[in-house]
This record gives structure tokens, C-alpha cells and sequence, in this order.
DNA sequence: CGCAGTTTAATTGTCTGACATTTTGTTGAC
DNA sequence: GTCAACAAAATGTCAGACAATTAAACTGCG
């Protein structure tokens, strides 16, 4: 763990950034203890409030995890899969409501991402996955759903898809992609000819992911890929007009 | 903003939560300026370190930037593609490296998604996604290059490819699973012949791209795909063999 | 009246020192 | 030998102060 020279400002950034980087190359394993906030301190040649600070940041940044008491300390922490999944849905989600992504762009995205996992789902689902998507259908196909349910419900069948694949890279990956469409998509109201499209359209997906058959199901995801970008631009032309 | 209960511990945890949900849901606008870190104090009845824990905690997660000065403070952050795709890329490596996420699974995600990419690519490359891809298989083709600077080309080449399909989306979310595969990529050693091989295969996306064929584009990701699996097993047996 | 330079005030960055809280380890009594 | 009380170590929090920086207000001169 190195020094910082005398520069500006931002002595918590620069002790952040170091710790960061000794983590990142792997001098500093899993669940390995930290010295103490004093002796950080003593040896970055700083108070303690300032590294401090600076273990707030890996803390935000879920890289450390703390403990109190007489073995407490800062330790190195394992990042899980949920945990990634959580922070990549935060951070996308922020992307695409603060730079006012059009609809389009994300849509075609996330379903382009979406069709390159229905081929393994198609080979590896379990029959579990394929309970869900039908349960989800079940659950989309039922009236008086309100148009947030229903999209949750979406996203639910669409997780359960990649999920399919049994890869949790790409369902890490993806969940960026499909959870961050979600405030889109709310914006958009259902009327019953879409829901019952839609949930054709699901229904087919599930036929062809259970019957393990790659090409019917890109088709279905084709088609829902069009669909989707209409009713979004139906949405928006609505939108403006008002 | 609301307060916290006397809840235990963790303050600057509980007020980072609240100002992060109010970032969220719309209630601070993009280059909004907070209240002051001791007006913050003083609403949340904490000390003014404790407040300054907590923004620490959101500008790690580049939600803020804080100016000093007269009419400084802190500031609601917008989220740049930059900044995402950074983030994005950092916490993909250190999934895979923490998990010891085996290469064949990593690998498989990588150009699953690609290939997901490479139709887009085909249909709307600008000359310079080609350029780029042309002038990095120029550089993978150079004798005496090191492993390292291969793997670093390599990384560039599919880069391009991914922006070719000129949907930032689509770039920021597979720039976790090209980048992230670098450091596994690293553990390989090639030969001359691989690298022959490879940038046969590359050459081959190039022209493909840029004559706007994507099942030709599809079908040299296909055996660069298994090319490259094949020679992440080579690598992991003469590891363990080791 | 207008403009340039200076002053001033507000705000973050950092330090010092202290106390509270929590957990662990040790020691002493039985 | 076992258990309980105490001491130690570490983080969590607070209070007050000073330094650094920057924008705005003010002042003086033309």
C-alpha cells in the first residue's frame, strides 16, 4: 500500500483510490483484515476522519465490509452475485432515466441481448424456470392487473428466460438490460389487446423454450422485439400530443 | 429528506440511503445543489463528520460531485456513459475474479452477447469501427508483440465491433463482459499459431462487417468462440498440470 | 455611472481530541 | 476446571477549530 504525494486536495480519494487498487491487483485477498483506521492513518500520514471517509467510499462501493469490536476492522469483501446484480440495476437504471435514453435504443438492446440467451435457455432450462415463465403468464393473463403488475410480472418472465441459460455471467449482465426498462415501460399503458398479444406472445416463448427449439423461440422474441418498440412509440406519440 | 429512528449504528449508512432514494426517485434533479453538509447536520440531528461520511459514500458512487467555495457543495451528479461503463467494468472483473468464475462460463457469456451485437454492427458500421478493427488486427499481426499487448488489442477489436452497432446501451452493457474477460484472457499464453488463427478469425469478422453480412460475421464468432474455449482448456490443463 | 480590484463570506477539506459502543480476550474467584 | 467480571481494542460518533477555495459583494477610481 503506497503514499501520496503532497497533491491538492482529496486525501480521501487518493487513500480510497490506493486501497482500491491494492484490491483490485490482488494484493489484498478475501476477508482480509485491513489495518486498523489509526494505523491507516499513521501511514498514510493523515487524521483518522480522513481514511474514514475513504472507507466509506469501498464501503459504498461494496469492496470492504466493517466490524466493530476488539478483532473488528475493515475487511476485504466478497462480492457476491446479488450484490452485483443490485449495484449493475442501480447504476443502469440511473443511466437510462438521466440521460434520457430513447425508448428505441433501450429496447433494442435489451431484446438483442435477450435473443442471444434464448438459445441456451432453450438447451438447459429446468423445469423449474419453465414454471415460472408459465406462472408469470398465469399471473399476466389475469384482469384487473394493474399496468405496474403487469410489468413486473414481464420482467419476472423475461429473469426467469436468462436465468434459463444457467450462466450467471450472462444473467448478471442482463439484468442491467432488462430490470432498468422497467420506469420505460411503466410509462406505457396496457390496453387488454396488448396484454393478450403479449401474453401470446410469452406463451409462445415458454412453448418453444419447453419443446428446447432455439429458432421458434427467437421468432416469438422477434416478434415481441416489434411489438414492443410500437406500443412504445404509440406511447410516445401519445405523449407529445398531450 | 426525511430522518432516521435512533436506529443503532451506521448513520451515515441510513442518511446516504436517504439521499440516494431521493436522487432516485426524482425528488433532486440533476445538477441540484444539496443543502450544505451543516445544514445537513442539523436536519438529520448528526454531527457534521457524520454527514460527510455519507457524501462520501454517494460520490464513490458518482451520484454527487462536491465544489468547493462560496457557491460550492455538493451537487446531484449526472450519470455520464463514461463513468458507468467504468464502474460497470470494475465491478464485472471483480465478480469474475472473486467467484473464480471458470472460463468456460465467462466465455461463453462474452460471445453469446457479442454475437448478439454483430448484426446491428454489420447493418450500421461507420468507416471508423472499421478503421479501428482494421488497424488493431494490423497491430495483433506484429511479431514480438507481448501477451499482454495482444490481449489488449483483442479487447479493442471487439470493442469496436460492439460500437459498430452504434447503440450506447448495447455498448455499456457489454463492455462489463468484454472487459471483464481480460484478466482470464491474460492467464493464456499464445502461441504464434494461435495468434495466426486469430486474427484469421478476426479478419474474417472485419470483412464481414464491413460487406454488411451478418451470418457471415455470425459464423466466424461462432469459431472464434470455440476457438477460444478451446484454448482457455488448454491453458487451465497445462495449469494444473503445473 | 461603469468597471476593476479588493474584501468578505460561505463552504468544503482536514485536523485534534474526546467519548460511546461493541466485541474479544484475559484474568481471577470459586 | 469453569464461569463471570473486567480490560483492551476497534469502530462509531461528536464537538470545535483552522485552512483552502471560490463566488459574490463592496469599494474606489476614472
Amino acid at each position: 500500500m503506497k503514499i501520496d504525494p503532497k497533491s491538492p486536495a482529496d486525501l480521501s480519494a487518493q487513500i480510497a483510490k490506493a486501497i482500491r487498487d491494492a484490491i483490485l491487483s490482488g494484493d489484498l485477498i478475501v476477508d482480509e483484515r485491513l489495518p486498523s483506521e489509526a494505523e491507516l492513518a499513521d501511514q498514510f500520514d493523515v487524521s483518522r476522519p480522513t481514511v474514514r471517509e475513504a472507507l466509506k467510499r469501498l464501503a459504498a462501493q461494496n469492496l470492504i465490509r466493517t466490524q466493530r469490536g476488539a478483532a473488528g476492522g475493515a475487511f476485504v469483501r466478497r462480492l457476491g452475485y446479488h450484490e452485483a446484480r443490485a449495484q449493475h440495476i442501480t447504476t443502469s437504471t440511473l443511466l437510462l432515466s438521466m440521460n434520457a435514453v430513447d425508448f428505441d435504443t433501450a429496447c433494442e438492446a435489451r431484446f438483442a441481448l435477450e435473443r442471444a440467451c434464448a438459445p441456451l435457455s432453450a438447451e438447459r432450462r429446468s423445469a423449474d424456470h419453465l414454471a415460472t415463465m408459465r406462472a408469470e403468464i398465469h399471473r399476466q393473463s389475469q384482469p384487473g392487473l394493474s399496468d405496474e403488475s403487469f410489468c413486473d410480472s414481464d420482467v419476472a418472465f423475461h429473469r426467469a428466460l436468462v436465468d434459463g441459460a444457467e450462466n450467471p455471467v450472462l444473467s448478471y449482465q442482463l439484468a442491467g438490460a432488462v430490470e432498468a426498462m422497467q420506469p420505460l415501460m411503466n410509462m406505457i399503458t396496457f390496453t387488454q389487446r396488448n396484454r393478450d398479444m403479449i401474453v401470446g406472445l410469452h406463451t409462445r416463448i415458454a412453448d418453444a423454450i419447453q419443446a428446447r427449439n432455439a429458432a421458434a423461440a427467437d421468432a416469438a422474441l422477434d416478434e415481441l422485439t416489434a411489438y414492443t418498440l410500437q406500443l412504445g412509440n404509440d406511447a410516445m406519440v401519445a405523449r407529445e400530443k398531450r
